[in-house]
RNA sequence: GCCCUCGUAGCUCAGUGGAUAGAGCAUCCCCCUCCUAAGGGGAGGGUCACACGUUCGAUUCGUGUCGAGGGCACCA
């Protein structure tokens, strides 16, 4: 991939060496000052700004205005900028790009199409992100889309940034739940067999356990009563995982692996986990119960291993699961997971440090998503497997759309709250703002196909043309491209993405009703033709990080 | 009580150690004989919860208060 230096980043480069001229004593010191290039809100103050006089102001003991005036004067003569910049406020500079600053980009999106923005920062080393890991105990939730849907464009994003990532979900195919779905499915049985029975206090009491019940029933003809509990256990978890997977099918969300909470005990990696805190010295005997003194680790209490009754409570496993981890090589791992389970993140922390196997003390990250309150006709729909009271995650993708759902889950801050209007989201799907961005892409495809001529064309095309305004933010959007990914990547923000997918749909759409493309003179129409296309491949890659289409036609 | 996240326009939400705090929706006013009006242009609307501190500069960082949500099991 042909390297792109960001405009940005040049301009910081440039005054960088201004400065160190103008103060060459900087230069030496332990920690030499750095510049910073900021973009400036108002527009009035140039493409970008350099702030530096006014934070070296004390410590060179000038007023920020002289200093600034030293910088300018030092600053090598570059092609990159427009005019001289100015000297404005309290000692800000303000500087303006030149028009084959600006125009550097279209060359550089021909050159690397679908790789246009991408890094290396990871450098093809492994991580693994984790993400939905929902119980199979019943149908993937609004709350598990908003997890798969951030899950999933982190790890895009992650791979735009150079890293080899790996998908994966935990299933908790083992444990307390498990044994109270096969209950519940079996009470169903008992109910359709017509056999008096009681229903599990805590069971799962949602529709989908009765079809289940029905179709086990018609699977097991000679068990119609589920007196078999362990197969109506495996069939309600095959039942359910297969539903789920249609789920993240129809969310085009993909896993490299899945990985069975219930294998790390056939394979013995539970004991082997416990023998080894055991033997380490970190656990003690109290009341017939195995404790994990986590506390030595920053947890805020022991925690209990195997309770009193011999089994082992889940945190034993979630330790093992994250031992393999690390020992599978990714030296990175990242966590998505509601908010709800935010708990978890002090012991589970605490148990790989007991373990006392070189794990990193922050592995694994973790990505949170805040809590979707969900409101259907103004009340709100209280989720709750056990009480059956669902939004389904099918239900959405069916009602507003895949890509519409996922844009709707990313584009929002994963740590704050949001509120998601069933009703809205529906009778408005029309105004839902992916189709904005969709469309700035469909309008594109549009115009280049009625200019029919050759696409390969373009990328020769001479751009000296683009003078306008719209033109020249429309450029500079393009070149932000990299840095924002790059930033997302690193911030594990997905939403920054959507953000600037809807400020470079808005500069097009601002565009298009401010100025022809297909116009008479050749040399402006090829120019212009040659922005759009070059809009169109940065609109597709950064929809391609969210997951959502880009489509030709609308 | 302790811990985590949040508190920005009527609503849903972005954003930032800097120079006039933004978008969408909602309200009001304009723009298709012209490349898709799923679009564009404009108006109104704010003590960025509150107080104190750090700083040349705080809506942004720190502390506290208040408010919202979540977590604090030998449940997962």
């Amino acid at each position: 991939m042909p390297s792109f230096i960001d405009n940005k980043s040049a301009v910081a480069a440039l005054f960088q060496k201004a400065l160190f001229l103008a103060y060459p004593a900087l230069k030496d010191e332990a920690a030499p000052f750095v510049i910073e290039v900021e973009k400036p809100k108002n527009q009035d103050h140039g493409h970008f700004a350099v702030n530096s006089a006014l934070q070296l102001a004390k410590k060179l003991g000038a007023k920020p205005r002289d200093i600034a005036l030293a910088i300018l004067a030092a600053l090598p003569a570059s092609d990159l900028l427009a005019g001289t910049p100015e000297i404005a406020g309290p000692g800000f500079i303000n500087i303006r790009l030149s028009a084959i600053a600006e125009t550097r980009v279209i060359s550089a999106v021909f050159a690397a199409a679908d790789n246009f923005g991408n890094g290396n920062e990871g450098s093809g080393r492994k991580v693994m992100v984790e993400f939905v890991s929902a119980n199979p105990t019943g149908p993937l939730h609004v709350g598990h889309g908003r997890g798969a849907a951030i899950g999933d464009t982190i790890a895009r994003l992650l791979k735009t940034q150079g890293w080899e990532v790996s998908r994966e979900f935990y299933y908790n195919d083992a444990g307390a739940q498990i044994i109270n779905l096969a209950l519940s499915v079996q009470a169903r049985l008992r109910e359709q067999a017509g056999v008096d029975a009681a229903f599990p206090e805590n069971g799962y009491r949602g529709d989908y356990i009765v079809e289940i019940a029905e179709r086990y029933a018609l699977k097991f003809a000679q068990d119609r009563n589920g007196d078999d509990l362990d197969a109506v256990q495996k069939f309600a978890v095959a039942a359910l995982r297969h539903e789920q997977d249609l789920d993240l099918k129809a969310f085009d969300v993909q896993f490299d692996v899945y990985y069975l909470e219930s294998s790390l005990y056939t394979d013995g990696l539970v004991e082997k986990t416990v023998a080894h805190l055991v033997r380490m010295g970190h656990t003690y005997e109290k009341d017939g119960a195995l404790w994990l003194k986590s506390t030595d680790y920053g947890d805020d209490k022991d925690r209990v291993m195997r309770k009193s009754d011999g089994t082992y409570t889940y945190f034993v496993p979630d330790i093992a699961y994250h031992v393999t981890k690390w020992e599978r090589g990714f030296t990175r791992a990242i966590t998505e997971l509601g908010a709800d389970h935010h708990g978890s993140l002090a012991r589970m922390h605490a148990g790989l440090q007991a373990m006392d196997m070189g794990v990193p003390k922050g592995y694994p990250d973790y990505v949170l998503h805040q809590m979707i309150t969900v409101m259907r006709g103004g009340v709100e729909v209280k989720i709750s497997k056990r009480a059956g009271s669902y939004v389904t995650l099918r239900d959405l993708i069916d009602e507003v759309g895949r890509d519409a759902t996922r844009y709707f889950f990313v584009m929002r801050k994963s740590d704050s709250q949001l509120t998601f209007d069933i009703d809205l989201a529906k009778s408005r799907s029309e105004d839902n703002p992916v189709y904005y961005v969709q469309y700035a892409h469909a309008r594109i495809c549009s115009v280049l196909s009625l200019w029919g001529g050759d696409i390969g064309t373009l990328k020769s095309a001479d751009l000296s043309a683009l003078t306008s305004k719209y033109e020249s933010d429309l450029l500079r959007a393009l070149a932000d491209f990299p840095e924002l990914l790059h930033d997302a990547a690193r911030e594990l923000s997905p939403h920054l993405v959507c953000i600037y997918l809807s400020e470079l749909a808005a500069k097009l759409h601002s565009y298009y009703n401010a100025e022809k493309f297909l116009v008479d003179d050749e040399n402006l129409r090829l120019a212009r033709l040659s922005l759009i296309l070059a809009t169109r491949q940065v609109l597709k890659n950064g929809l391609a990080v969210v997951g959502v289409s880009a489509p030709e036609k609308m």
